[in-house]
DNA sequence: TTAATCTTGACTATTTTAGTCGGAATTACT
DNA sequence: AGTAATTCCGACTAAAATAGTCAAGATTAA
């Protein structure tokens, strides 16, 4: 399981813009240089910010002496909305959707697992703002339980 | 983002070994029982299982009245463990992997949300056990901080 | 008018995913 | 010993997702 890195680039890229507001700069954001500062290609930054801009995320400036600005503070910009404008949905689950889930209860017996753990994806990507991360705020933990067991610290095989 | 089926089969199959065990039954688990009650091709099965085993998850008894069986008490066997065993680790950044990433302080805004996220996806995982699963046990969350704002709710498009 | 910039859509190469298939090895039962 | 039931193993494959590239058009500031 991992992260897309299509969704990493968008929250970096609109990290990057968040704290160039930050440091005073105003104007219009060139994809160019965030590209440059982020290292990441021209093109496909523009793809992933077509999909930003649909999800009404940035504003675009055409022409000359354009780019992107940001449509709300970083303070009301949450990390999960850019991630969610990007990427396919973090669906967890096609068990959800409501297709012969209730009916087999044998088989799902792990759908509310599926289904909270989407849950905490999303309330720690939703909890966080694009100013906390450019900010280094602290960020939020799961309460700890009683740690189970060791069991699987045998592998030692796959690399 | 999602989840790999090959993960949720695994532990799919693992909490129904648990389940039949919590219910009496005893001997070694046919891979082709399991299949049948959770609907996942033998073959397939066979792939995942062959992880399990060598992760020391289950224990395999083969020829005729074989089968797999937990190592463990489906107390003690984490989701985390099925998981961590049968998919690629839950690696969320690349960036952690000690190659240029302290030397660039502008790129890695990002880089402590990303290790965190990776810490909360195993700490949930980690704080289950196959038997909370199947008992149903109420699973863990975050804490709720205060929300922040609704950016992103435009879309409308999107399936 | 021109250069800078976004916009769009088509295209591609690579990797991952989710399997399938065939056969070999092992064991329990008769 | 023979046979049926299993796991074990490696090779193979089809489809989808990922991570881009490329070319051409539209828009705007200077």
């Amino acid at each position: 399981m991992k992260i897309s890195t299509r969704g990493r680039y968008a929250v970096m890229a609109m990290a990057d813009m968040a704290q160039q507001k930050a440091q005073g700069q105003t104007g219009p954001f060139k994809l160019a240089d965030i590209g440059l500062r982020q290292e990441i290609s021209l093109n496909y930054l523009e793809q992933i910010f077509g999909d930003l801009r649909r999800a009404g995320l940035v504003e675009s400036h055409r022409g000359a002496y354009g780019g992107y600005t940001l449509t709300a503070k970083p303070t009301n910009i949450r990390i999960g909305d850019v991630i969610q404008a990007v990427d396919e949905p973090v669906d967890v689950t096609r068990c959800g959707t409501a297709h012969g889930c209730l009916a087999k209860q044998a088989r799902c017996l792990t759908h509310d697992l599926w289904a909270e753990l989407g849950n905490t994806i999303h309330g720690f990507l939703n909890a966080i703002s694009l100013a906390d991360v450019v900010d280094g705020k602290p960020l939020p933990r799961l309460p700890v339980e009683k740690q189970h067991s060791l069991v699987g610290l045998v592998q030692g095989a796959g690399e």
